[in-house]
DNA sequence: TCTATTCTGAGACTGAGTCGCAGTAACAAC
DNA sequence: GTTGTTACTGCGACTCAGTCTCAGAATAGA
């Protein structure tokens, strides 16, 4: 039972908009939809957004920005950000709908402080490969996956 | 890497809502809440129920059998019986919450069919263990988790 | 039985997310 | 560069899950 264990409490995302963003394109004319310049401004702007966010949050950063930007835009463009591959949609505990940025970052899991909030994220190797031998025994073919531990971290205890 | 994988495709919940009621009843009392005819029925309905279901499933199984119910009183009843410990919330990779009863089952996990939208529920000791020894080397006290692992199940690969 | 307290139901409300439509922008073909 | 097709945007209306308020009803302890 060894195994690294990687806690992730941040991570830096730049320059990866430029390479994310041809990624984004390759996505977006396999599907015959367009780049404009509200897509490229969302990249932009989850790319640089190191931790979780709602799609409000993202929202009112272009408003309070005097941006011009529909919220029916922002959850359309999210939407093809996360069959691209490039964001995903994590659910923490509630109703709504979180997002994160997946390009160039290890997958993880995470854990959630009910005292302050706080999510933590982290990503283990032993836990992976166990998860995929249950799949294995179950026949289960795995496609993706989110552990979600809530609890109380280190300095809230 | 030794470890039996319990697979749950269904767990009857017979002859438990007796016993249940006095638990519930034991939580309502530590609250100075009440146990009232809307909270029992509610929660034999919930212990008659094998699989997840949706606050608004369970309001319809109340409507649909002329038993007067309000969706508040669903809300509500179901909320205390989270609190309780003796119904589990869980979010299945959408907005909407779900709920199964815990009482009498073994803690487990969720597989989720993409194709079919099959739930199968596992547990797996060595992935328990691995879980709380990562928690311990982030010093981080687990209080709950939940793992949901999408993807295609046996018969729809 | 009395009384304090909590509960219920109805409906208004909220917040997240979706949809339809009219006008606009991207992009490929010429 | 112009044109035509297609997809996109913003707006506002809408849906859906869940919450809140309040008046009248039920519970449980004294």
């Amino acid at each position: 039972m060894a195994g690294k264990i990687r806690s992730h409490p941040k991570t830096g995302a730049a320059g990866k908009t430029a390479e994310g963003e041809g990624l984004f394109r390759d996505y977006l004319a396999s599907q015959h939809l367009k780049m404009t310049g509200e897509r490229r401004r969302i990249l932009e702007e989850v790319f640089s957004i190191s931790e979780h966010f709602g799609a409000d949050e993202l929202h009112l950063r272009f408003v309070s920005r005097k941006i011009p930007m529909s919220r029916a835009t922002i959850y359309r463009a999210l939407d093809h950000l996360v069959k691209s591959g490039l964001v995903r949609r994590v659910y923490l505990d509630q109703k709504k709908a979180f997002y994160e940025s997946v390009h160039g970052r290890r997958h993880h899991e995470h854990m959630i402080c009910l005292s302050c909030g706080k999510v933590i994220e982290f990503s283990d190797d032993p836990l992976e490969l166990r998860q995929d031998e249950v799949c294995r025994n179950l026949k289960f073919k795995p496609l993706r996956h989110s552990l979600r531990i809530v609890g109380l971290c280190s300095a809230c205890q």
